[in-house]
DNA sequence: TAAACTAGTTTATAAAATAAACCAAACAAT
DNA sequence: ATTGTTTGGTTTATTTTATAAACTAGTTTA
């Protein structure tokens, strides 16, 4: 079919994922787990996913003397959930 | 995670084919097929993926001779479909 | 120093999406 | 009347995805 909606936005925990990030600007691992419910290791598949399309950054320190993960949206991440965004509305019918 | 979004609609194939359904009342296989674009062979999988949790209905009969498959939404179908547009903009913070 | 916890990653499995192959009946040409 | 072609689909096989379970590497606590 004609596809209009991106792949990988189109799964609820990526597009949960970049939701928040594009709100918050940054975010770290523990705080997506918490707020998305995900499982550790799906929420890890899924930003290193997005990470690898160019959609977030991620950063990798320690804090505390444990790893810690953080997560910025990049601008080809905020222009994919822009379209993204239209898409679905003109499937759906919505104003955005 | 804490999903949120009716799996059987988080498809675009099968949001497309409701979303008409929605707006026309009812539509037939050949119709469907031109304005989704999809294969023939993926729109019977998704019709009937529908018609099985009774989101739509599915009528065959003849037409000049040929078989003639038509498709209504069901109001479990309309239901699900609101009910996917409410959480989809929540996720997205739209307004609908 | 052993057990338990933190903060993840990797991988194995199940589920889903899709295209390719198929089918039965109708029509068309020979 | 037989052969080929088209219509209107369905079934099945394959690939892709999603996800949870298992694992890793290091830290803290007892």
């Amino acid at each position: 079919m004609a596809k209009k909606l991106d792949p990988l936005l189109h799964n609820e925990l990526r597009l949960s994922i970049l939701s928040l990030l594009i709100s918050l600007e940054h975010a770290d691992f523990g705080y997506l787990l918490e707020k998305t419910e995900a499982s550790k290791g799906n929420l890890s598949v899924q930003l290193t996913k997005l990470k690898e399309v160019g959609y977030i950054e991620i950063t990798k320190t320690f804090k505390n003397n444990y790893p810690y993960t953080e997560c910025k949206v990049c601008p080809k991440g905020i222009e994919a959930f822009e379209k993204y965004v239209n898409e679905i509305s003109k499937l759906l019918n919505l104003k955005k």
